[in-house]
DNA sequence: CGTCCACAGGAATGACGGGCGG
DNA sequence: CCGCCCGTCATTCCTGTGGACG
């Protein structure tokens, strides 16, 4: 018992008797919304004149806001929205907000409850039909008379899901309403998503629009320096690594979350050492920590059968060394499934799996055309070797296939 | 210039959990 | 409580297709 307690002793003793880096870690959380938001006036104003008939009883213009990631667009709404909410209560009219994330949110029906519930009714979360949510929602806009603003952050992702119905009927919703009205705020990062609208939805939810540019280094320095100031303990920060952490970032498509990130792990970091100061190694280690974290933690908690497609084309890359096309994966998957007694699945899922598995990064993947020799898709890893290795080693399943060698393969190569 | 490969990807299906009206 | 309908998720079925080969 005393060598783990000593050995614990040491790391509490260690931490508090150590310097102390942090004021207040959570002013550096991406979901936190400041009181200040630098450079964003123009954006602050003009959004706020769009909204502001609100206060007079009439509707505001449906809105679209398009920007990088880690523009502010959120912040900034999210701020015009509180301000006038709060205002609206204060004289007295029935002004409410809804703010959603499609990417969390993602269906019609989904979002239809939560507007529901953000006028207070209570909506399970299934057996009714989306229409009838829908109904209800209306009725009660109705008869609470409510002016309500909703905000759909990644809209695009509720496009490409799920269509454009559900925004046709929202934008149509104040035609056949006596009271209460409703105006959209639709947040994109992908321009062209505009694309997938239906030209009646397009101009009726682009009356207004709102463009978020990129910050530039300078910039992103100001936001740090704000957020420093109330984040870290005087003189913990060294201007090296704040003048690195706005570079990275602002290469990065000025994505000012990303600065905010670095900033946070690179004192976590220093506090963990128990440096006095951060400064800019400590942000270049910050960087490679939160890409393998994030590797790291969506390898463990994919599904087997994903996580079957990643070693199977992990096992590939020993032979083929300009990526491997879907048959092969397949092959070799069911190889695997074959080795643990698995049932396998059909080539047409694991197909749609190693989609899925390209948009979240883990594979590259890209259709080619072979001519005669067919169309498919030349599927590599989208992450370092190694990390997949160490990370299935570790599986209950996948380490007792780690050294499998996939017979399908040889006769051709490359 | 037609053929035919080796899949891509849309549509359909099934299982499941859950509300609703009677 | 029952039978019905709903949305969601995971899966299967099946038609469509770009272009090198011959």
């Amino acid at each position: 018992m005393s060598e783990e307690h000593d050995l614990l002793d040491n790391i509490f003793d260690g931490f508090l008797r150590g310097p102390k880096i942090f004021k207040d870690r959570e002013v550096l959380r991406p979901d936190y919304v400041p009181e200040h938001l630098p450079h964003r006036n123009e954006q602050l104003q003009q959004i706020g004149e769009i909204l502001v008939p609100v206060l007079r009883g009439f509707r505001g213009s449906n809105l679209f806001i398009y920007g990088n990631t880690g523009t502010g667009k959120t912040a900034v709404v999210k701020h015009v929205l509180d301000r006038l909410i709060h205002k609206g209560h204060e004289i007295g009219a029935s002004v409410e907000g809804c703010y959603l994330n499609c990417r969390l949110i993602g269906t019609d029906y989904r979002i239809l409850a939560r507007l529901g519930e953000s006028l207070g009714i209570k909506i399970p979360f299934t057996g009714l039909a989306t229409n009838e949510v829908f109904e209800r929602f209306k009725s009660e806009l109705n008869v609470k008379h409510t002016l309500i603003i909703v905000v759909l952050d990644e809209i695009d992702a509720l496009v490409k899901a799920q269509g454009d119905a559900l925004l046709y009927e929202l934008t149509r919703i104040n035609e056949n309403l006596k009271n209460g009205r409703l105006s959209i705020i639709g947040i994109s990062n992908d321009l062209r998503f505009k694309e997938l609208l239906d030209p009646r939805v397009l101009s009726s939810l682009s009356e207004e629009e709102v463009i978020f540019k990129p910050y530039i280094a300078t910039e992103i320095k100001d936001i740090l320096l704000e957020r420093a100031k109330i984040s870290f303990v005087e003189n913990t920060l060294s201007d090296g690594a704040l003048n690195l952490c706005s570079a990275l970032a602002a290469a990065e498509h000025g994505d000012a979350r990303r600065a905010l990130d670095l900033l946070r792990i690179a004192g976590e970091l220093a506090e963990r050492e128990g440096s006095l100061v951060v400064n800019e190694s400590h942000i270049r280690h910050a960087g490679e920590e939160i890409e393998q974290d994030r590797v790291v933690t969506v390898l463990k908690t994919l599904p087997l059968h994903s996580k079957l497609v990643v070693c199977g084309t992990y096992l590939m890359k020993k032979v083929r060394t300009e990526g491997s096309i879907t048959g092969d994966i397949y092959e070799v998957y069911k190889e695997l499934c074959g080795q643990l007694n698995l049932e396998a699945l059909t080539q047409r899922r694991v197909s749609g799996l190693i989609n899925e598995l390209d948009i979240i990064g883990l594979l590259n993947a890209r259709v080619v055309n072979l001519g005669r020799y067919g169309r498919t898709k030349k599927v590599r890893l989208g992450v370092s070797y190694s990390i997949v290795k160490d990370v299935f080693n570790e599986d209950v399943w996948l380490n007792q296939v780690m050294t499998y060698s996939p017979k399908c393969i040889g006769e051709k190569n490359n």
